[in-house]
Formats: structure tokens, sequence, C-alpha cells
RNA sequence: GGUGCCGUAGGCAAAUCGGUAAAGCCGCAAGUCUUUCAAACUUGUGUUUGCGGGUUCGAUUCCCGUCGGCACUGCCA
């Protein structure tokens, strides 16, 4: 049988890394077997989910090369095939109608607190008559479905991650809801746990994959599977990703959307290798590798219990390998909208003078938002001295380096590399001065800071923009303050 | 409170059947290079494998206990 995997979002919010990672194990694994990558949209708590969420989901797989086989398809689109199912197990007798109001259960789980039990349901309305359950018609209640849930069953699986799990049916907090309350005679809206259920056996998956925090869920399902008289699938809880603080990973802990890192200037490759990573290692060590490379070699086996702490660091360290070894046409492609929203004047059909800026800055690049800071000197005409440039522009002996620079420039139309280099040496030769001097004044005036990317380089740049003798005048006038 | 899972250096992690540990990567430090920063390269840096017992000639790997962390415990997903 081939494998048949899924990611079942829910469109309650954007693209969660958490929702991410468990796509890209997903991704790997079909890819891996050859198999097919299911999306599927669970939308059926139509109080939280928003269509934009749900594009905003698609957008964000999109982006990070996660493509599927299959869907989207959308729970909302199949409430029949659920109804349908609950209606089964109605009939076999496996389900039955609890007429309990939430002020009822209130109390119960109150009075289990208080005497130190585990709050669950009590089963009460398990075997009511058809007389009582008139009774609470007439009274004009409303009945949710419950699944019966044997407490002395006790269900195992052989988790491929995990290996072998068990729980006991008393643990599984008693009868659970399969739908919502509902006039009686009819089907509320049914709920996730058991809807899954369905929707899994439905798209014959053969594997679910999923994170850490779904484990209590599944004997359950098991337990569900069994009475709608389906295959159980094989089942693979990947661990968590962490905070810094240890706990599972939330939207309190700042940027957690892909969205967010997208918008900070981390590219795609950089994210689905980070989270391939986190959890997983390759037999043969390998660090940095695509998708497909990742999936040659993407097993279980080597998948870890333990969660995993997210590490902006080495997340970090691989953005900035994909940005240096990017060529540099579409890294420029990729920097404009970043120089763009900044507000930085610039002229997109200069293309040469980009392309050069881009190569300047390459491989200086963590995150390309780290580009707009690093170039602000080449767009904006006049910006602030950092301080340390400021003292450096009042050494002594920078007033003639600097006029001497102006000078010769005077009149001077575009120059090369090793023109500003034969101009800097006549000006050592002509002052008497050390090289270092010049050099380091030139910077601090021209880039208005003691450290930067290539000095020429960005000398050419700025000449070219005719920025130069007006930065020299400017740290002219600073030096004579 | 209950249930489940997990616990190797600052982080991610490796270690076929138990064979006598921390491979590799990030980080950090120093050096080389460079006018500077970054990059790159070189070198260095961290262990009673949470703790305590047990089985064994030998345990990170098996067993028991203990502590800690996390997750779940909804008419959310």
């Amino acid at each position: 049988m081939s494998v048949r995997v899924r990611i079942a979002p829910s469109p309650t919010g954007n693209l969660h890394i958490g929702t991410a990672r468990t796509a890209v194990f997903n991704w790997l694994f079909a890819r891996h077997h050859g198999g097919t990558f299911v999306l599927r949209i669970e939308d059926t708590d139509f109080e939280r989910s928003r269509p934009e969420y749900t594009q905003n989901i698609l957008d964000g797989l999109t982006w990070l090369g996660l493509t599927w086989d299959e869907g989207p398809s959308f729970q909302t689109q199949r409430l029949d095939l659920y109804r349908q199912a609950v209606q089964t197990l109605l009939e076999k007798g496996l389900a039955y109608h609890c007429f309990c109001t939430e002020a009822e259960l209130e109390v119960m789980r109150a009075e289990q607190e208080a005497k130190g039990q585990a709050p669950r349901y009590d089963n009460r309305h398990r075997n009511l008559t058809a007389e009582q359950q008139q009774a609470f018609v007439a009274e004009g209640r409303q009945p949710v479905i419950r699944f019966r849930i044997d407490d002395d069953r006790t269900i195992t699986w052989n988790d491929m991650v995990r290996d072998q799990v068990s729980w006991k049916g008393s643990d599984l907090g008693g009868d659970m809801v399969i739908a919502r309350r509902a006039d009686f005679g009819e089907i509320g809206q049914p709920l996730y746990n058991f809807v899954v259920v369905v929707d899994d056996m439905d798209m014959q998956i053969t594997h679910v994959i999923r994170g850490e925090d779904h484990v209590g869920n599944t004997p359950k399902q098991i337990l569900l599977y069994e009475a709608l008289g389906a295959n159980i699938p094989e089942f693979a809880h990947t661990p968590l990703i962490l905070s810094p603080s240890g706990k599972k990973l939330s939207k309190r802990d700042g940027v957690t959307s892909i969205d967010d890192f997208r918008k900070m200037g981390y590219v795609p490759e950089a994210m689905v290798n980070y989270m391939t990573l986190l959890g997983w290692s390759a037999p043969d060590a390998q660090e940095r590798f695509t998708l497909p490379e990742a999936a040659e070699k993407f097993d279980f086996e080597r998948v870890n219990k333990a969660g995993a702490k997210f590490d902006w660091d080495k997340l970090n360290w691989l953005n900035s390998q994909y940005l240096h070894d990017m060529p540099t046409d579409r890294l420029t492609d990729l920097l404009i909208p970043y120089w763009q929203n900044a507000g930085y004047a610039l002229d997109t059909g200069d293309r040469t003078w980009l392309t050069q800026l881009t190569a300047l800055l390459a491989p200086s690049l963590v995150r390309l938002e780290d580009a707009v800071a690093m170039s602000r000197y080449l767009f904006v005409p006049t910006i602030e001295y950092a301080e340390a440039a400021v003292i450096q522009l009042k050494q002594e002996g920078v007033t003639p380096v600097l006029q001497g620079i102006l000078s010769s420039l005077d009149g001077m139309g575009t120059f090369t590399e090793a023109e500003a280099q034969t101009l800097i040496q006549q000006v050592v030769k002509d002052l008497g001065v050390k090289k270092g001097l010049v050099m380091k004044s030139l910077r601090a005036a021209l880039t208005c800071d003691l450290h930067g990317p290539d000095l020429i380089q960005s000398w050419l740049l700025l000449h070219q923009h005719q920025l130069d003798t007006s930065r020299l005048q400017e740290a002219l006038a600073i030096a004579a303050a």
C-alpha cells in the first residue's frame, strides 16, 4: 500500500512554525516513500476560523516549498460525511445523546475536584430510557452526542518515534463528545477528534504524523477507528519545538509565524533546512541540505523523542549561508523591496548600481532586513555620523587629507577602483602621511562610521550618485567644529 | 490533582547486538587575512550521559526508584 500522509492545519491563525515543521516531516516522509501528501483545512470551528488565515497557510506552505499533491479540502464542506458517521455510531449503539447542561457538568467537576479526583464525565446519561430522553426534550434541553469509552479497555499502539505507548480507557475522561449540542433528532456540529478520524479514514491516510501534543488524542481516535470499522493508521508523534525557556513555542514567544520570519528576511531554504534539523539528524551528519536531499535520507528511526529548543543563532547561521551562496541577481531582487519599504529613493532602472551594492553587502548579510541599515549611507544624502567617526574626523592631520582628496576629486568623472587607489596613494605621498590615516579618515567621512563593507567599493557607489563630495565637505565641517 | 512522554556539553545533536562517550554543527575565545567590520580559514573551549541503586567482566544504552521538564486533561483544534 502506498504511503498517504496529510497536514491538517486549522485556519485560526497564520501559519505557525510548529505546523510548518509538522508539514516538513510529512512532506519528507511522503517524498521518501514516493507517497502522497494531502492538505486538509480543519475549519470546523467556524467561530475562530477565518478565510485570510487559510490563505496565509496556503501561501506559507507554498513559499516554503512544501507542495501538496491533493487538496486543499475543507471540513466545512464535508459535514454530511461526518453526520453520517455519527448516525452510524448512534445506530450501532456506540454513541448516545447526553442531555447534561453546562451547569450540571460544572457542578460535577467541582465535586470531583473537591475530592481530589481527576475531572471526567461520569457517563450518567449513557443508558437513558426513551421516556427519560423525552422528559429532557420536553424540558427544552438539547443533547450533545457522546461516544462510549470502555473504562476497562487498554489502548496500545506502536508509535514510529515513541515505540509502544499505552493508555487506559479510564484515563480518557469518560465518554467523549463527538457532536455539539443540537435539537434532539438532529446532529450538531461534529468535533475535532471525531472529524479527524472520519477524514483520515475517508482519505485513506496511512501514516498520521503530527506533534507530540496530540498523543493524548490518539487513544480516543483509535477507539473511533475501531467503532467505525476502519484500519488503524500508523502514528508518529514528533517532538515539539520549544522556546528558549523550554516551553512549547507559542505566539507569546514573539516571532512564531512563518510570515514573520519571511518579513525579517529569512529565506525559505534556510527555514526548511533549520526545521528539518530540529528533531532529526542526517545519518552522515550533513547540516545543509535542500528538502529533496533531506527526503532521500529521512526516516523516523532518526527522529528524536525530546523537544528541541529553538535556536536563533543556528537559524541565523543557516540563513547567512544561503544568502552568501545566492546568485547576486536573485539576491538583488530580494533586497529591492526592503530598500523600498525603508523609504530609500532608489532607481530600479539602475540595475548595475544595485547589483554592485548587493555584491558589496552579500558577505555581511544574516537576514535580508540587515541590508537596510547597512546601506543607509549610500541612499540617504545626510545621515548622522557615528560617535567614533566624529572622533576620528577630529584627529590631527585629518583636515588636509580630506581637502587633498576633495581637490583631486574636483572635475573628476566616474572613476575605477584602480584610479581611486592611485588617488589615495597620491594624497599619501603629497602629504607624507600614513595610508592608514587616509583610509580611516576617508571611511569616517564617506560612510559616517568606522566599520562597514569595502571602502573603495563603497566610495565608487557613492561617487556614482554624486554623494561623495558633499559627504567630504560635511566631514570637513565636523573636523573644523 | 490525574495521565502520558521526555531528560547526553550554553543550543541542535552522534554513538550497529550493552563494550567502555561526548563525532559533527551552532555559539563562545584566540589567531591569520583585511584600511575597518563581516566572510573565510586555523586553533582552542565544554562530560561524574538529571540523580541514586541494581543486573553485568563492562550500561548513555536493560531493570527499579527518585527528581526535574514538558504535553494533555473542553460541547477548541
